[in-house]
DNA sequence: TGCTATATTGTAACCGCTTACATCGGCGAA
DNA sequence: TTCGCCGATGTAAGCGGTTACAATATAGCA
């Protein structure tokens, strides 16, 4: 591999400025800048990232730590954080499946030094792990983690707000019998989705039983089990809040394989709004959180607090969330395709 | 940010001392090594990726160019990757949106030094492209390009195979007139899919009619447009053919939309067969591709490369596809959920 | 002609790490 | 005792760039 020596010897000057020619900066006589540039593509060297970043101390890159890739919504977000990132020159280091504090800590020592800044999705991190294991100059930015500190840039999902007015919608169609289908034990997004789900069903009259509210894991499959474990209560549930769209998916599976019609039986919704949800039969009522957007903000905060060498201040935000409604949920005028 | 040196100044030893401590090699006395950990420790040390990754010429990550990031098909080869690339302890540096040669060379350059072997999936790219914009020494597998050479490794999914025997088993069910929904213009799967779609239809008596072949751009919306556009033909086609599993859910609606029933009196089926395609209404008859297989057959290689420094035997391979049939094509004892 | 400002280029230090080689005691064998 | 060997550690040369500073040449000007 031809490094910037090789081009300064060949090319008859020295590696400065050779360096000063590649960068178009400082004063450089134009016959001299033709023939290095000649030189350079005649070697077809093309300069060492590496070499770069550690005299200049960038990287060009930032780190995306994902709890999972599994499923629309985290393609989604990287789909957002891609687009951004390469829009500012920048790299995208993913990596996934930090489902415990050790091998978060260990993504985020192995990314030490590779990366400008991190974006972290994590439900199980805390703000503890985060202060022992990043260095104090570190632009970093929260995606709906439950870390609540000031110190750090976040990005929150307004689960209870969603959820609460998903609730409160089924409610208003004149369900009593709402179940949900919670999420993954222990995350942070499911805690909030149940709590608000809770809350409206008490205020809004909803009948509050613990036999309504199955456990999921975010996966189809769960959903598809969820549900069938609520069609065997006696009496059934008229509608079903899952707290994710996979899960709703997997729920109409199963209310199809069982013959039960959605919304007539049994009134259906999600929450995500991922870009299939208006594609399905019936189209999914959903809990409307922008995902792209979410992956686009992320990587624009993470970018500002890069540029201000991470001395700005933090800010915390929480994205509102809207109403996608459409058929599953039994609306009459329901959007069908946005 | 502490570096070696700090560890080394602060435990009264030699950088060289430090690096051997933390590294697990060479001689060193047992006392020195507790006391070199204990500092580096109460330093919060963390060797530099980027220093460690210059002088070992190694970056221990390795970068994914792939076309796009939309979808559950491109978000199942990143998982598999990922998944795999985190096992041997590697990382993944992801790049999409590269749909010309000019910004895949861009990509490429980029790239260059930062990764210790790449993994490109891109339908546009040519050998030529290749051999000018990457080191001769650099590991790379080629992921569904139409590149034939022997100097790459390459995997390529069994476009014409599947494509022909989804056909003609559409073609079995007694249809005549089997409609397909193309993929993007110039796309090397769409071109393999639609000439394997063709000859299977002259081949097993299919009604050869270019009003059958409708335009699509493998979206879920551009599946929707061309099932309408289909279904204003007279006589309606009785079957479709969409040439990947968003155009067949677009389509799926658009039928839903329009009130035909699927299988009844329009078959459907798809191209790759994602993880929802069981979930959907009617379940999805797809070509399986095995998608996350594909994403860790292509590190799998990547890293055989990779450890060979490149001077290994490349090969070049097709991965087969089987039918997963499900109810949309009309099949009795369709399989469900698998 | 001598002096200074300016344009061009080179020298070398540095970024943080690994590692070949040198150094230095201490110990067993001749 | 003396020599060679070995274990423990340090020194310094890279890896491939950037850049402050020095050096040189050239031109402008008094």
């Amino acid at each position: 591999m031809t490094t910037i020596r090789d081009v300064a010897r060949e090319a008859g000057v020295s590696i400065a400025t050779v360096s000063r020619v590649l960068n178009n900066v400082g004063p450089v006589d134009e016959e001299t800048r033709e023939r290095v540039r000649h030189t350079a593509r005649r070697l077809k060297y093309v300069p060492s990232a590496l070499g770069r970043s550690l005299s200049m101390k960038k990287t060009d890159a930032i780190g995306l730590l994902l709890p999972d890739l599994f499923g629309e919504f985290f393609s989604e977000v990287l789909r957002g954080s891609d687009q951004t990132a390469q829009q500012a020159h920048y790299h995208l280091v993913v990596s996934s499946s930090h489902n415990n504090k050790e091998e978060i800590r260990a993504a985020l020592t192995m990314m030490r030094g590779r990366v400008d800044g991190l974006v972290i999705m994590s439900p199980h991190i805390d703000a503890e792990t985060l202060n022992e294991n990043l260095p104090h100059s570190l632009p970093v930015v929260l995606l709906n983690c439950c870390v609540e500190s000031d110190k750090f840039d976040s990005l929150n999902i307004d689960n209870y707000g969603g959820a609460f007015a998903m609730t409160r919608h089924l409610l208003e169609h004149g369900h009593r019998r709402v179940a949900i289908i919670k999420g993954t034990e222990n995350n942070i997004d499911a805690a909030q989705r149940l709590r608000a789900y809770c809350d409206a069903m008490r205020q809004y009259g909803g009948e509050l039983d613990e036999r309504l509210q199955a456990s999921g894991t975010f996966s189809e499959a769960s959903g598809y089990d969820a549900a069938t474990t609520l069609l065997e209560l006696h009496p059934r549930p008229t509608a079903i809040f899952a707290s994710n769209d996979s899960m709703a998916i997997g729920a109409l599976s199963a209310l199809r394989d069982k013959g039960v019609e959605v919304p007539q039986e049994i009134a259906l919704a999600g929450f995500d709004d991922v870009p299939i949800a208006a594609y399905l039969t019936p189209t999914l009522t959903s809990v409307k959180v922008g995902i792209h957007r979410l992956g686009v903000r992320a990587i624009e905060t993470l970018l500002h607090a890069v540029r201000n060498k991470n001395a700005h201040r933090k800010q915390q935000v929480v994205l509102p969330t809207e109403l996608s409604l459409r058929e599953s949920c039994g609306c009459p005028n329901a959007t069908h395709r946005t």
